[in-house]
DNA sequence: CCTGCATTATTCATAGATGAATAGTACAGC
DNA sequence: GCTGTACTATTCATCTATGAATAATGCAGG
């Protein structure tokens, strides 16, 4: 659900209800995200993992996946059960730690991810023609009261 | 997951990462107001059901509610299973459709949505006063180019 | 050395969301 | 009146996410 309809009848009346306007707003850019990696056969959370593993450029541990993407470590487990059954990554025993398990980006992995990446950055392209210099300054000002 | 970590390593060496950093932080608001229905013991997907139901004043169709909310109808299906064993929601059979099934607000669930209400308004008046009137038109601008 | 605590990943239960498939009902058109 | 189509809600499989509980390993202090 995107909660696009949160608030609809008071949106017909008063008209103020910015915090639902931006988060429907900003969930119609996910979703278009989503849509443009799914062409490729990725969804936002797999290309963010394979995001992090090609900057790092070596096998990373779950946890350390998991602190990255700013997520509990169960749920990395499941994403990384999920990419290696796509073939995308491979989990590899960590040498210096028995109780770790890093995840390495595969050949194929490479790839797709490749393919991903060019998507997201024709997206922003997109999103940046769309937006005036002025309103970016600005939402760089709301990006910061919202933190 | 908040896809918070995305592209950060670019985002260190180039900068221009708006649809990350927006998405960022719409889910860093998004948290919020999930923490403060939490609360008064609402999500926010409970929240925007009852919100709706409240706002008709009158009972409504699963079909209806999940198109005001913009989401599947098999996920209202579920959503209506846990309000109604949470007690603020009943099932109500529609006289007119006997396909049809109609959720219909209780007294409890009346009561909920006022806690609830409240607490979203006081984040509204916290979010209106952050953000300056003039950053409100650009956002005003932003959302509509987001569309 | 060994005890206790921290940290590893995993499993499970739960919530939320989607889309496909299903069963039942409504209704227009023949 | 029947038939076919369209709609009702539901179920199921799947994905993403959380948090609690578990088992195994690491490691510091005694």
């Amino acid at each position: 659900m995107n909660n696009a309809g949160v608030e609809t009848q008071k949106a017909k009346e008063s008209s103020d209800t910015t915090i639902f306007s931006l988060l429907r707003a900003a969930h119609a850019l996910e979703d278009k995200l989503e849509e443009t990696l799914n062409g490729v056969g990725l969804s936002t959370p797999k290309y963010s993992v394979l995001n992090e593993l090609n900057s790092a450029g070596t096998p990373l541990s779950l946890s350390d996946l998991a602190a990255r993407l700013s997520c509990v470590r169960s749920n990395m487990t499941q994403l990384v059960d999920r990419l290696e059954s796509d073939g995308l990554v491979k989990r590899v025993d960590d040498p210096a730690d028995r109780r770790g398990v890093k995840a390495a980006i595969t050949d194929t992995g490479q790839a797709r991810y490749a393919a991903g990446s060019a998507e997201v950055a024709r997206l922003h392209e997109d999103f940046a023609a769309s937006v005036g210099a002025e309103d970016k300054a600005a939402l760089s000002r709301l990006l910061t009261a919202l933190r």
